[in-house]
DNA sequence: CTGTTAGCGCGTTCAT
DNA sequence: ATGAACGCGCTAACAG
């Protein structure tokens, strides 16, 4: 590993004065600097950023610890922090909890030692403990996604409530009365949220609230498939279904598929979180779509300006609208 | 920030016992043992890993540097990779190039500069020099997925040429003898490989070789979406489609669908790369499927092994073979 | 078993 | 305009 002493030696000069032309600090003469930049070239020199991270106790990383890259919803709110933070000079570390404490756990304690500068966090449920620590670490931190009741912390999250209701209230006024809803993880904020949206319509449309009709699980598509042939044995099974994200969305049409069910003539149903943009050659889920790019994007622009900015206590909430987007999977009843 | 300092401080002992208890080295007593514990827990010390990096001259971080990782066969690498090093106590650091040659740049310096202690590389088509200069910058390094010819260095990808004999044999076999293929840049060695085992199964079959049937483009959807259209429009357009990746083949099937052609029946059609594995609720496309987490995974134990043994020189290169996964999208001629 | 000293690569402070 | 000394947080080598 060649240092700032080789260079320094190389060129004839100290080595503060490499340090001077690397950060283009201080006074350098045209002609030193020139030395000192043919000596760089030559030696292939690469400055040590570790060095640099335990001087100025900086290291321009962020972290952006999620529940799962695999789904294309976390893919693009991987690439709005790429982007928000490049154009700061910023790098991102990115970590899958997999919805898994000990791994959240894990790797909070890992990007901690590593002095990231900043943390955007999708938190596991239940895991107030976690950011109340990074707090108290002094690490800057934005919740994303989730709302995290009981502490105080930036937060950038989309309107699950909201997009849930538009969502159902299209299906009622399509003249659906039996509609279930398929959520997420029932103490995770976006799911109960869903699930109050749905229940709103419902009680906006004068239809009751069947609680067969309402259930709880993972986010993935297992969950999704299951919930769904249970759905089909019952004895009166609803006329539509609302998944609770994407991948249960997929389990759940898996389900209907092989059931014989064609959507919409069998069945009517509704998902919230699009479908990945290209991997589908005919979109036609009728869908709530959240803007993940923005999201991803946002969180970290705030993130950044309280990284510089640390200071400036009142913590934000921002939440971004849904879309409805109707396309041919819901039939008029 | 707490330093080790501070906790020998409160536990009455010198620092070099702090860090002889943290790292497990050297002698120490059960009782000065306990009280340094005790104080780190009080002080919630969090052991900074920049000044251990510095020291240890070693950061247990590994880079990933791939084209894309909102495609799921990247996302699938990645998780291979993961698994491999959190196995041994690495930490992956995860960049996109989006094939381009300025961003691979980018990266690759941010990532030399953070000392990382290896490099798993995608490389960006021509960019040999890249190559070099990790290796004589003296970090270990494996190619992951494609072929570079020119310089010495470990690599670890799949059967291009195999893969696509199979799938295109498999054609043949069922009469057709109008097959093209949508390959993928022209100068990256997997698209390269991918024709030549085409044209050695069409070969075999004493079929010629077409060029009009064979072009390259990217390996993104609207290059797949295109190119279809381009065929179709031919005076004699052909019975069968190859796509040289899953999203090619993503932009095939909906210029087909657009077109009013059904698979198989109006057209057939196979890819390379499957689909991912979860997202289509309809499984239907024959593929020669890459095992693309067994390639991250056994890339990065590799790559483990150079670091933790750079003297062995002899290079290796580690090819995977593919699987043909036959399903509904071809029929005989 | 525990502590002292010295240094990893770099940049701030103060001197020249 | 340039350099010397010191310290960021941590640990290897040596003393005791």
């Amino acid at each position: 590993m060649t240092t700032i002493r080789d260079v320094a030696r190389r060129a004839g000069v100290a080595p503060i004065t490499v340090s001077r032309v690397i950060n283009d600090s201080g006074y350098v003469s045209e002609k030193t600097r020139q030395r000192v930049e043919e000596a760089i070239a030559e030696l292939n020199y690469v400055p040590n950023a570790l060095s640099q991270g335990l001087r100025f106790n900086k290291t321009n990383v962020i972290a952006l610890v999620l529940s799962d890259v695999t789904n294309p919803f976390w893919t693009t709110v991987a690439r709005g922090t790429e982007d928000a933070s490049s154009e700061e000079n910023y790098s991102v570390i990115l970590c899958n909890t997999d919805e898994d404490v000990a791994k959240q756990d894990k790797y909070t304690d890992l990007l901690l030692r590593r002095q990231v500068d900043g943390f955007l966090l999708v938190p596991v449920s239940n895991t107030i403990d976690t950011i109340r620590f990074i707090q108290q670490q002094g690490v800057s931190l934005v919740v994303l996604d989730r709302q995290m009741p009981g502490v105080s912390v930036d937060t950038v999250r989309a309107d699950s409530e909201g997009g849930a209701y538009e969502l159902t209230r299209y299906l009622t006024e399509l003249g659906h009365r039996d509609i279930a809803i398929l959520s997420g993880p029932e103490d995770v904020s976006t799911s109960t949220q869903r699930v109050a949206g749905y229940q709103r319509a419902l009680q906006h449309a004068h239809l009751e609230v069947d609680s067969e009709l309402i259930s709880f699980g993972s986010f993935y598509q297992d969950s999704g498939y299951e919930r769904t042939m249970k759905l089909l044995a019952l004895s009166r099974p609803p006329t539509a279904i609302f998944a609770g994200n994407n991948f249960i969305a997929i389990g759940m049409m898996k389900a209907l598929y092989e059931s014989g069910l064609r959507i919409p003539e069998d069945m009517s149903v509704v998902g919230f979180d699009d479908l990945p943009p290209g991997l589908l050659v005919r979109p036609f889920l009728t869908v709530a779509d959240q803007p993940a790019y923005e999201m991803g994007f946002r969180a970290t622009k705030l993130l950044l300006e309280r990284i510089a900015n640390p200071g400036k206590p009142p913590h934000q909430e921002i939440v971004l609208p849904t879309r409805l987007v109707i396309r041919q999977s819901c039939r008029a009843i």
